[in-house]
RNA sequence: GGUCCCAUCGUCUAGUGGUUAGGACACCGGCCUCUCACGUCGGGAACGCGGGUUCGACUCCCGCUGGGAUCACCA
């Protein structure tokens, strides 16, 4: 070793646009860019696209804008046009050629037909259902001079295999895992290029990874299998493979790796239900990782802690109520500028105007942060802040708006009517600002209370439920004072006049 | 079926030969209280089984069982 020589870190993730970005696929992604953060080295963002049919530009976007909105950025990856798998076919087919030249692949005219038969037969004769190498050993030398590849339209239809090692063993030392040793005789010979013209994953990797000077490989563990066949394919080439991190998998409540079928398990998904990036980041770290008895982590804890030593070698399962208590965490604990703007396209999509007074705003949330535990609930929570016209859940206004309780509100009404008008503070919302703000106005309101309780005898909670009833339209509120403040006092006025009204006339 | 991986509360996990097996989510109670929450205090809940090794195994080894992944001209 010399210790002068120290390598840079190099990861990568390279999902393919073909479809929606998977939370399981996301967080090898994730664990990938932790260690290459954790070790200041690089992380590269390879856009696996040799499957042209099945890749689509909307699946691209969606990774894209998926990574961005989690804060996963790359060193390097798109928009560079040497990222995408579809660009570099040339260096593909260049490699796939030096193989053949070498006699370390060869052309395999085995149709599909073919290929299935002899996997019948094999099932049939209890035998494993590989590849059985008739082609393997059709090498000629006008077979090793034939600079041709396959090209189905122009005739040549045929594939191009690798010649695998058919003895020995290759042990892959894996840093999650431990070593794994795989007997090369299990190895087939698999397709490297299809009768296409386009190289398979496998082998598109392989170059890629060597290509981009990756130094560690982090991936699902569904991918171990391959491994062993990639690092043949490394050796070939002459090259030494890098090292590999085999995450365990993320498996839904059923114990099956997680799908789509689970229902929401794509980052859009967690983001349109009002989850923040910084609640599915530290649920997804968590899951596989740990670091003693902590469960929160700033992302610049992840990445100081982050370890292969601290990832456990077992599936999990993914656990929605623990994602959700995350979030909720960050609801309570996000500086509260962050809440105005993420709230508002969730207040937007519900069709409500968006209030244009931020400081306003601050202060509707802080009253209902620690009782939404998304986006998406907190929105439903405020309804009665955001419209002027609210509807009286009929079972509470049975209740609690009762004829009795009509000249009390209406007594209530009149006190806060009367109450000065705090004044808009303009200043920029600082830490706090709001919940001050508030306590401010409602020692006043608290006053107002405490007359009509007096006037009438009455105990506090006799008063609030029919308040809260007339104000929010049910029986379930922030606390009575704050609701007053941040509705305003004219808004407050009437609603009160306006149960006061509909409860005596009720009757 | 072959190959490979895995195994501590329901779930995520700490543990690295000697612990009353710890924490978190969820759940159940008490307190706080104008409702609901938040907060807080407390509770139930786990080392898959069988052999070894050892003075001593949750920890090390082997087997079994169970679970998972993978066996494409997909990635």
């Amino acid at each position: 070793m010399n210790g002068n020589n120290i390598v840079t870190v190099r990861t990568r993730y390279a999902p393919s646009p073909t479809g929606a970005l998977h939370i399981g696929n996301v967080r090898s992604g994730l664990f990938a860019y932790l260690f290459a953060r954790h070790n200041r080295g690089a992380f590269v963002l390879r856009i696996d696209d040799t499957d042209r049919e099945r890749s689509t530009s909307e699946s691209l976007d969606e990774i894209l804008e998926s990574l961005g909105w989690l804060g996963v950025d790359w060193d390097e990856g798109p928009p560079d046009a040497r990222y995408f798998q579809s660009n570099r076919f040339d260096r593909y087919r260049e490699g796939a050629l030096k193989l053949l030249r070498e006699g370390k692949a060869y052309r395999c005219d085995c149709t599909a037909a073919d290929l299935d038969a002899m996997r019948k037969q094999a099932e049939r004769e209890h035998r494993k259902p590989g590849y059985d190498g008739r082609c393997r050993d059709k090498r000629t030398a006008a077979e090793l001079a034939n600079t041709e590849l396959p090209d189905k339209r122009a005739g040549r239809d045929y594939t191009i295999r690798f010649r695998s090692p058919r003895e020995g063993v290759t042990v892959v030392d894996d840093l999650i895992k431990g070593r794994a040793a795989f007997d090369n005789r299990e190895l087939d010979d698999l397709i490297i290029f299809r009768s296409d013209g386009v190289p398979t994953y496998n082998f598109a990797t392989v170059l890629d990874d060597a290509d981009f000077g990756m130094t560690h490989i982090v991936r699902g563990d569904d991918h171990l299998p391959n491994t062993p066949r990639q690092m043949q394919i490394f050796y070939a080439l002459g090259l030494q493979p890098p090292a590999y991190a085999h995450l365990p998998m993320v498996m839904g409540p059923d114990g099956q790796k997680l799908s789509k079928r689970h229902g929401a398990t794509s980052v859009f998904a967690y983001r349109d239900l009002g989850y923040f990036p910084e609640a599915l980041l530290n649920y997804l770290v968590r899951l596989g990782w740990s670091h003693g008895d902590q469960e929160i982590f700033s992302r610049a804890e992840m990445i100081e802690f982050f370890d292969f030593a601290e990832c456990g070698k077992s599936a999990g399962i993914f656990n929605a109520e623990k994602l959700l208590w995350l979030n909720f965490h960050y609801m309570k604990t996000l500086p509260i500028e962050r809440l105005v703007e993420d709230v508002k396209p969730f207040i937007a999509r519900r069709g409500w105007k968006i209030p244009g007074d931020d400081a306003w705003l601050a202060k509707m949330i802080a009253t209902l942060r620690e009782r939404a535990k998304t986006l998406v609930e907190l929105v439903d929570f405020a309804s009665f802040y955001l419209n002027d016209e609210i509807a009286i859940d009929p079972k509470a206004a049975a209740k609690f708006l009762t004829p009795e309780i009509a000249p009390k509100l209406a007594a209530l009404a009149d006190e806060i009517k009367s109450l000065p008008a705090t004044s808009r503070v303009e200043a920029s919302i600082e830490a706090g600002f709001a919940r001050i703000s508030a306590e401010i106005v409602e020692a006043s309101i608290q006053d107002g209370f405490a007359r009509v309780l007096e006037r009438f005898a009455m105990k506090l909670g006799e008063l609030a439920q029919p308040v809260r009833v007339a104000l929010t339209g049910g029986t379930v509120s922030p606390g009575i004072y704050e609701v007053i403040a941040v509705l305003g006092r004219d808004r407050t006025v009437r609603r009160l006049r306006a149960a006061a009204s509909a409860c005596s006339g009720a009757s």
